[in-house]
This record gives structure tokens, C-alpha cells and sequence, in this order.
RNA sequence: CGGGGUGUAGCGCAGUUGGUAGCGCGCUACGUUCGGGACGUAGAGGUCGCCCGUUCGAGUCGGGUCACCCCGACCA
């Protein structure tokens, strides 16, 4: 009998727990929500960052690092980004301990005090800039584009698990521009790339498109990002892109020689995706069974069961499986072989699906007999007996399509659950059953403001991708541009 | 920080009017099993979140405290 698991609304930590756990750190430690990454889940998120990492070099973009410590001068240069971020900083004030006097463990040593705070970095805008401007003399030294893989600390009121952890990890791209319009491509390109990559790799679809003025990042002139739909309805930004004018490089004094010998400020972009992604996969895709992994991100593509009853067809079925493995892993497809003998098929099939892996061969003595195996695809559940012939060929065409199904599946789930909307009424009832909601806005953040406070709804972002239609904002009825997206977020 | 809830074995939970600490899963050993989460037998595993109080006696009653979860404010 197939164990029962809890809905996903009630609960995914079933799942999670493949992935990652909470910390557990000592009793009245004051740090919550952060997360110890199981090495399942971090074999997911490496495949992620080789790959958005090779995309964003394919790009002209290049690696470096950056201090995790940040002096808090560097934080209140920039006044919005001061505004936006002070409120959930972790910050150093000493660097020594003692012994306890009373004899009991350690204490902070008073006389350690730095002199000036440092700052665990919430994002790292500050100490890049302050970096560039020493890197920056001239248009030569333009454009600058670099990235940095890195953790970042925010100490959040209220965290959840991978969604919104105290630390995570994450890539941060910051670029420095001669002209204005060349860092708002950048700022189009990156997002351009998120949206690809999550479409590609994560089988994910999003909505690109701008954040209104409420929802900006701090310190951006604009905000750019991909907005992902969950399972439940809800709204989960899933990557940004900003476009910061000449803010950072004035705060940091970065001015560049142009060719006709001016000085002028830089023109800059931030942007990042993180450890997040991972709480959009299991949400976009999971089902009651477990993990549904895309097959571009599985750390395991194939996972292999023998059935036996003697040693004699174990033996048997191992050397089949290994000849199979062979050459799966010749084309570059990740295979584990379970052989573990204390353990019954049908176990391994459910654990297996639990962990999400996106095919599965089954080998027993019928199958020895008939020369055939059988395939489960994790994505359907279905199962067929297949022969041994081509059968490399056959894993590689059934991975693709996987890849294509969860993605399809996510699309159309999307797409049943968006709504164009006119009436407000009409729309504070169908918000509650979740879901994206095409509605016009009258482009005051007070209407914006209003509308959250009685639905809960936000704006998710002014979508670039449809044909913009005028209208009546559906609160003010004042004239609206264009539809723009509400929905209720993570 | 406001409102609600929960702390008992690794996990999930029960525990009656106060009277020797329980169940399921998991774990260990052996045996039988093996085409969708097997079964039997034997075993290991607990300062009942913490402190104070009431009592001959507290998992249970009273007071305090800490932590976690959910809903708000904050946010990727």
C-alpha cells in the first residue's frame, strides 16, 4: 500500500527534506531560518550555477569576489538603498572572545570593539562600488561585467525555507556602463537570460516584465524581473534585473574619461537569482508523489531497480545494468544503479519518486527472459515494457521529452489560471482562489497601495510580452496604459 | 512586535479524576520474503522544552520563561 502523503498545501516539507533542513542550531541561538543544504539539493543547485554560470560567460560576463564584510559608512552612502536594506542587517561589533570570568564558556571581549562596524553583506551594491571606482578611470575600462557567487545574510522578521532563509546563496551580477541606454540593455538582456534559463533548465515558465515604483529595489531606477506561478496560484519572483542609473556610481564617485575628454558618471546594473530557485522547482512541479525534477537539473536522470528473488538473478541483473549504465553515461546521462539488497522494489520506486528522479528501469526475470526492461516516467507515472535495443537512444528521446512535458504542464497550468479582470468586485472574490489577474491600473501607487490592502494582491509586474491595450483602472476608473499583473506572492 | 497554535524516543503522535513513560514509523540482529511502500521474533532508544511553586507523589495542576509553527507588518 502506497503510503499517504499530505497535500502540498498543507505541507512540503515532505519533500523539502530531500533537499535541505532546517538548521539546528543551539537552543536561544538568535539566528533562525537558515538552512543546512543536503547534498541531493545542493547537486541541483551546482547544475544550476554551471549552467546559468556558462550563460551568463557565453555573455561577456566574468567571475570575481567580493568581501563578505561590509564598513557600515559604505551602507548609508546611497539613501534609498540605506532605507531598503538597514532594517535587516546582521552587523559585527567585536572580533575577539574571552573566557568567561565566571568560568563558564566564552564571553564577547569588551575590549575587542572595532572601531567601526562591519555589516554582513545583505547584497553587495556598496562594497563593489566602492571597489570600481578604482577600477574605472576611463570609457576604455567600459563596459565592466562581472558577477559574484556568493551567500548573503538578511535578517528577515520571518523566514521560510528556501523562500525566504536569514542566508542564502546566489549569484550577483554588477555592471558598469559608458551610456545610459547600453546598461538598460543589460539590464533587458539579463532578464532575457533569467526568463530563458527558466524556461530551459528550471521548465519553468515566467512573465518578464517591470516591478511598479512600490515594488522597485532599493536604490534602482528601475526594476526588471520574471514572475513565476506556483501550483497554489500564487506569485513567486523568481529572478530581477536592475537598472541603477548613475545612483551608485554618485554615491561612490565613479566617473569615467570619455573619448572627448569629459568626466562623467557611470551607468550601472544589478542582478541576481538564488537559492529560491530551488523552493520554485518543487513548487512549480511537485506532485503528491514527491519531487518532479526536470531531467536538466536531476543529479540523478535515471535511476536503475533490479527485482530478484536468488543472488543468481541479481547477478544477472547487475551485469545487464552495468552494461546499461555504460551507455547512458557514455552520452553524458547521470545513472545510479540501487542495489541495494535490504530493501524491496516497490520501496525503491516510491523513494525514487519521492526524490523526483525523472526516469526509471526496472529489471527483473521476466524481463532477463524477454530482453526487455521496463521504463517509468516520473513526470506521468506511467510505465512501459520496453526491449534492450537502442535503448540509450530511447532514454536520451524520453528525457527530452520529459523536459518538455513538465514545462508544458507548468504553461497550460498558468495559462487556466490567468484572468483579465475589470471589475474590482469581481476581482476581490476570484483573487481568493489565486492565480495571475490581468487587470488595468491607473499607475498611482495609492490605487496600488489600496487594492493590497484589501485583497492582499500586488502588483507582480508591468508584463512586457502582451500587445498593451488601453482601458479603465478597474479601482479609479481613470485611464490605464495597459494591463498589468496582480496576483497574491510568496 | 500584535493575533492564534504547539512543545513527550530520530520522525509523527497518544497519555483518563495527579500514582512505575506509551503507540506507529524508523533503527539494530536473525529468519522467512521479493514485478508497487513485506512479515515474524528479539533488542536499543526518554533529564516529558526550561525554571519555580502546590503535593506524600507532577507529563498531568498553578505561575513564569524559552523555542517552534501559522496569520499580519518586512522581504528575493
Amino acid at each position: 500500500m502506497a503510503k499517504e502523503v499530505k497535500s502540498k498545501e498543507e505541507n512540503y516539507s515532505v519533500w523539502y527534506n530531500n533537499l535541505v533542513v532546517k538548521a539546528d542550531l543551539a537552543e536561544n541561538s538568535a539566528v533562525r531560518g537558515c538552512m543546512v543544504i543536503k547534498p541531493y539539493g545542493y547537486a541541483i543547485w551546482e547544475k544550476m550555477q554551471q549552467n546559468l554560470d556558462r550563460m551568463f560567460k557565453e555573455t561577456g560576463h566574468v567571475n570575481a569576489y567580493f568581501p563578505l564584510f561590509i564598513p557600515k559608512s559604505f551602507l548609508s552612502k546611497e539613501a534609498e538603498h540605506v532605507d531598503g536594506f538597514a532594517k535587516e542587517c546582521a552587523v559585527v561589533t567585536h572580533h575577539r572572545l574571552m573566557a568567561n570570568p565566571d568560568g563558564t564558556g566564552v564571553v564577547v571581549d569588551p575590549s575587542a570593539k572595532l572601531e567601526e562596524e562591519l555589516i554582513v553583506r545583505p547584497t553587495s551594491e556598496t562594497i563593489i562600488w566602492s571597489t570600481y571606482k578604482n577600477w574605472i578611470q576611463s570609457y576604455r575600462d567600459l563596459p565592466l561585467l562581472i558577477n559574484q557567487w556568493a551567500n548573503v545574510v538578511r535578517w528577515e522578521m520571518r523566514t521560510r525555507l528556501f523562500l525566504r532563509t536569514a542566508e542564502f546563496l546566489w549569484q550577483e551580477g554588477h555592471t558598469a556602463h559608458a551610456t545610459k541606454d547600453e546598461a538598460i540593455e543589460e539590464t533587458n538582456k539579463i532578464v532575457r537570460l533569467y526568463e530563458k534559463f527558466a524556461k530551459e533548465y528550471l521548465a519553468i515558465p515566467v512573465i518578464v516584465g517591470a516591478k511598479s515604483a512600490s515594488e522597485r529595489f532599493a536604490g534602482a531606477v528601475d526594476t526588471l524581473c520574471i514572475e513565476a506561478m506556483m501550483q497554489d496560484g500564487k506569485a513567486l519572483q523568481a529572478g530581477t534585473s536592475h537598472f541603477l542609473g548613475q545612483n551608485f556610481a554618485k554615491a561612490f564617485d565613479v566617473q569615467f574619461a570619455t573619448k572627448e575628454g569629459n568626466l562623467e558618471y557611470v551607468w550601472a546594473t544589478s542582478w541576481g537569482v538564488s537559492t529560491r530557485l530551488m523552493g520554485a522547482l518543487i513548487m512549480a512541479h511537485s506532485d503528491n508523489n514527491g519531487l518532479v525534477l526536470p531531467p536538466k537539473l536531476a543529479p540523478i536522470q535515471v535511476v536503475m531497480v533490479p527485482i530478484f528473488k536468488t543472488d543468481e538473478e541479481n547477478d544477472k541483473i547487475m551485469e545487464k545494468f552495468g552494461q546499461i549504465r555504460d551507455g547512458l553515461q557514455k552520452v553524458g546521462i547521470s545513472v545510479k544503479i540501487d542495489n541495494r539488497d535490504n530493501l524491496r522494489s516497490g520501496f525503491k520506486f516510491a523513494e525514487w519518486e519521492l526524490k523526483g528522479v525523472p526516469v526509471r528501469i526496472a529489471m527483473g526475470p521476466r524481463d532477463l527472459e524477454n530482453g526487455t526492461v521496463e521504463i517509468a516516467r516520473r513526470d506521468t507515472l506511467s510505465k512501459e515494457v520496453v526491449s534492450q535495443d537502442n535503448l540509450v537512444e530511447k532514454i536520451e528521446a524520453l528525457l527530452n521529452n520529459i523536459q518538455d512535458n513538465i514545462y508544458n504542464k507548468a504553461l497550460l497550468f498558468r495559462e487556466e489560471n490567468t484572468f483579465e479582470i475589470d471589475d474590482y468586485e469581481t476581482f476581490k472574490q476570484r483573487i481568493e482562489d489565486g492565480g495571475f489577474f490581468l487587470c488595468h491600473w491607473d499607475g498611482t501607487p495609492e490605487t496600488e497601495e489600496k487594492i493590497k490592502n484589501e485583497t492582499k494582491a500586488t502588483i507582480r509586474c508591468i508584463p512586457f510580452d502582451v500587445e498593451p491595450k488601453e482601458g479603465k483602472c478597474m479601482v479609479t476608473g481613470k485611464p490605464s496604459a495597459q494591463r498589468v499583473i496582480f496576483a497574491r506572492s510568496y
